[in-house]
RNA sequence: GGUCCUAUCGUCUAGAGGCCUAGGACGUUGCCCUCUCAAGGCAAAAACGAGAGUUCAAAUCUCUCUAGGACCA
């Protein structure tokens, strides 16, 4: 049993979100670096909070950022029998009591130590009481050790001390009969032989409390790695205050998941002054020895440029396919086409996005042009109708409308009306894409054709001749 | 309130006593390239939270403070 196993255990109340994925990645490196196990537990105790559709949303989150877990998923709402069974082992070997102080008795007592300035800490009333009153509504307390410390060892914080009365009888099963979480995760851990426990840092200060449940159950305690919280700009806890945070949300939004990966494995992670990861080179140098131990803020910009990275990196053949989704989506017509395929790889440089992507090449799909306003007010004079009546029959005249004769007769008739190449170019631009910013014209008008070509200039003609 | 964690450019980080006049990346700015925009190339601005101490020497070790965060309620 020297296998290495871990797990991500996230709770189904939300999203799959990025502090999660990360997590989730951190888990699957490690294991996969190891050579060991990833179990996906579902934490849906909450049943008021859980939902079908937040486990979808993980499991298919994880799918796509190609997060493969090994066992699993199991439900916690599907093990309440080892639960209770846990707890009444407990009970029997004397490690854990019934406690029953009711809860404003409790509220009373807290305000009280508050105020003479003590710890809020249960003072432990029914911790030897051995009467068992009918009918009263209880609680299952822990029995923690009153004296002495407790060390934490963590593969990321280093040794951690508590002090033992700190930390109170914590109750372990409610008085609605359900378990709370410090000790599902401890059973479920022990019934899963889970062997590292890699998870946020809001967890530290119950590991503690978690340990003496280790030691009641003679169970071996886990390696600890609390790997730091992600932050927003605004330095707190990553939430939905933050904008899009779901990695579902990413994906709509036309992220690669290789580069949301490779984005999440550097924030806290290092490997010298590397940036871009393949999922096997972060699989190969993985370790906790290079885990920051602060939290990172997360900085959506640096996601965009390695998005970036990844797209300028996909054959335009990739991109097409990766691009169907979101072409279904707009309802445009998707050929396997080899002048989209060209327009790709001319636009592809251009996108940190398949969403961008995509927007710049809408010329290619809409037969109406909508000129951009601006731009057309500029662009689209007496004078420069000129250039593109004469470029318009200059263009009609090229028997191989490719790029090279394309190129050949718009310079020389630049040239030749000594002009700049931009004074033609522009409103030939704006005629042809609607917009001035495209990749290069010839490349365009290449992949559009001479009819669309000569068609769109004409259109621009008549713009021009009816609105001024 | 108590406990715990953390602290290097705006952001992610390198740095584990002398190699640091602190390196890389994103972003920002300038220049080059150029039909526009990108990409690419070159360059620049930009940080060791504060104060004590240890040491011949401290971003690196110790303490205090400050600030942020988390957990317990």
């Amino acid at each position: 049993m020297d296998e290495l196993r871990v797990r991500f255990a996230p709770s189904p109340t939300g999203f799959l979100h990025i502090g999660g994925a990360r997590t989730a990645l951190f888990n699957y490196l490690f294991a996969r670096h190891n050579k060991g196990k990833l179990i996906l537990r579902i934490e849906d105790t909450d049943k008021e909070r859980s939902t079908k559709e937040s486990v979808d949303a993980i499991i298919n989150g994880l799918t796509w950022l190609g997060l493969h877990w090994d066992e699993g998923p199991f439900y916690q709402s599907q093990r309440t029998e080892l639960y209770k069974q846990h707890v009444q082992q407990l009970l029997d070997e004397g490690k854990a009591y019934r406690c029953y102080c009711m809860p404003e008795e409790l509220e009373l007592k807290r305000t009280k130590a508050l105020a003479e300035k003590r710890k809020p800490v249960y003072d432990r009333t029914c911790r030897e009481r051995t009467d068992h009153p009918a009918g009263k509504p209880y609680v299952i307390r822990f029995k923690s050790p009153m004296y002495g410390t407790t060390m934490v060892k963590d593969m990321v914080k280093g040794n951690i001390l508590f002090n033992n009365e700190e930390l109170e009888d914590f109750v372990i099963l409610r008085s609605d009969g359900s378990p709370t979480y410090n000790f599902v995760v401890v059973v479920d851990d022990v019934d899963m032989h889970v062997t590292h426990i890699i998870r946020g840092d809001d967890h530290l200060n119950n590991t503690p409390k978690q340990i003496f449940l280790y030691n009641a159950f003679n169970y071996p305690i886990p390696q600890f790695a609390h790997i730091p919280l992600i932050h927003g700009t605004d330095k707190a806890r990553l939430s939905k205050r933050h904008g899009a945070t779901s990695v579902e949300a990413y994906r709509d939004e036309g992220y690669l998941p290789e580069a949301l990966d490779n984005y999440l494995v550097r924030l806290g992670w290092s490997f010298g002054d590397k940036e871009v990861f393949t999922i096997q080179e972060m699989i190969d140098n993985f370790s906790f020895d290079n885990i920051s131990k602060s939290a990172a803020i997360f900085n959506p910009e640096k996601l965009l440029w390695l998005n970036a990275t990844y797209i300028r990196e996909k054959s335009a053949d990739q991109l097409l396919t990766l691009l169907e989704p979101f072409l279904k989506a707009r309802g445009w017509v998707s050929s396997k086409d080899q002048t989209l395929i060209k327009l790709i790889d001319e636009t592809k440089i251009r996108s940190r996005t398949l969403l961008e992507l995509l927007d710049m090449m809408d010329y290619y799909f809409n037969t109406d042009i909508v000129y951009d306003e601006n731009a057309a007010k500029k662009l689209f004079t007496r004078e420069k109708a000129v250039h593109l009546e004469a470029m318009l029959s200059r263009l009609s005249g090229i028997e191989d409308f490719s790029r090279k004769p394309i190129e050949e007769a718009i310079k020389s008739y630049a040239t030749g009306s000594s002009l700049k190449l931009g004074d033609v170019a522009q409103p030939l631009r704006l005629a042809v894409t609607g917009r001035t910013v495209s990749p290069g014209l010839f490349e365009i008008m290449e992949i559009l054709g001479k009819d669309k070509v000569t068609q769109r200039i004409k259109l621009a003609l008549d713009y021009i001749s009816g609105n001024i």
